[in-house]
DNA sequence: AACAATAGCAACCGCCCCGGT
DNA sequence: CACCGGGGCGGTTGCTATTGT
């Protein structure tokens, strides 16, 4: 079977993977042109490709100085970090991870945080429970096994065995919440301060940032006066 | 050994922004 | 000012490889 569905779409273009030839055209293409100009590249070199699948080949693939290979301890810690600050903002955390690319970081992201989803169910459930539990202690002393889900009695006993951690914790974001999560992550906080001081001298050297706000500096400085607590 | 489930990744899609006309 | 095309970006898809049963 094709992959994704067919040879070329409906203007022409070739899709799917990209050949050895085909790569070979567009490195010799943008060693002569330069990067840009995307929707040339097939009336200078033939190659039947759109120009964003071009763009998408070279930056994710074929650019010099990609980093292949896993990524490192300190690298997921400043993914780690930059996500907590600016979200899904794959293009701006790329910037501070010199080889890698918006996409592989995208990817990174989704395939650990995948693994999040079940327990963020349940972390879920429980604050809607611990909710509920406390409307029950306000409104009424009367804490007769009420009807419930099995499944809810299920999450309500398992909440008071695991050392009311969640009763504690309710009002901090989940990103705090979810010790367990980071752990897998952080053995130590060391290399992730190590990470951000010389994060904070690249953005106060540089000027790295699109000046619309200065919201780059005033995360780390939010990091900095003790935002974070692992 | 065979099958199923999961992880990893390349590539596409659709939207938005920006500059040129 | 409106329109258009190119480029950039985040989200999503689907194939392959790996791991588990």
């Amino acid at each position: 079977m094709e992959r994704w569905g067919s040879v070329c779409d409906e203007k022409g273009w070739r899709k799917g993977p990209w050949t050895p030839e085909e790569d070979k055209l567009l490195i010799e293409y943008v060693s002569r042109n330069g990067e840009g100009r995307w929707s040339s590249v097939s009336n200078s070199t033939g190659l039947n490709r759109s120009g964003k699948s071009c763009r998408l080949r070279w930056v994710n693939y074929l650019r010099p100085g990609l980093k292949k290979g896993h990524l490192t301890p300190q690298e997921e810690g400043i993914i780690i970090e930059l996500h907590a600050l600016w979200g899904n903002k794959w293009s701006a955390i790329a910037r501070y991870l010199p080889g890698r690319t918006d996409n592989e970081i995208k990817n990174y992201w989704r395939t650990h945080f995948k693994k999040r989803k079940p327990c963020e169910a349940k972390q879920e459930k429980r604050r809607t429970l611990t909710q509920k539990l406390q409307q029950e202690q306000t409104y009424s002393n009367n804490i007769d096994e009420s009807p419930q889900a099995s499944d809810e009695i299920n999450i309500k006993k398992e909440t008071e065995i695991e050392h009311s951690t969640v009763q504690n914790n309710q009002f901090l974001p989940i990103m705090y919440q979810d010790t367990e999560f980071w752990s897998d992550f952080i053995t130590t906080d060391n290399y992730l301060w190590d990470e951000l001081w010389s994060l904070n001298d690249m953005i106060v050297g540089n000027h790295v940032g699109t000046g619309g706000g200065g919201c780059e500096g005033d995360a780390i400085d939010y990091v900095q006066s003790g935002g974070y607590i692992f």
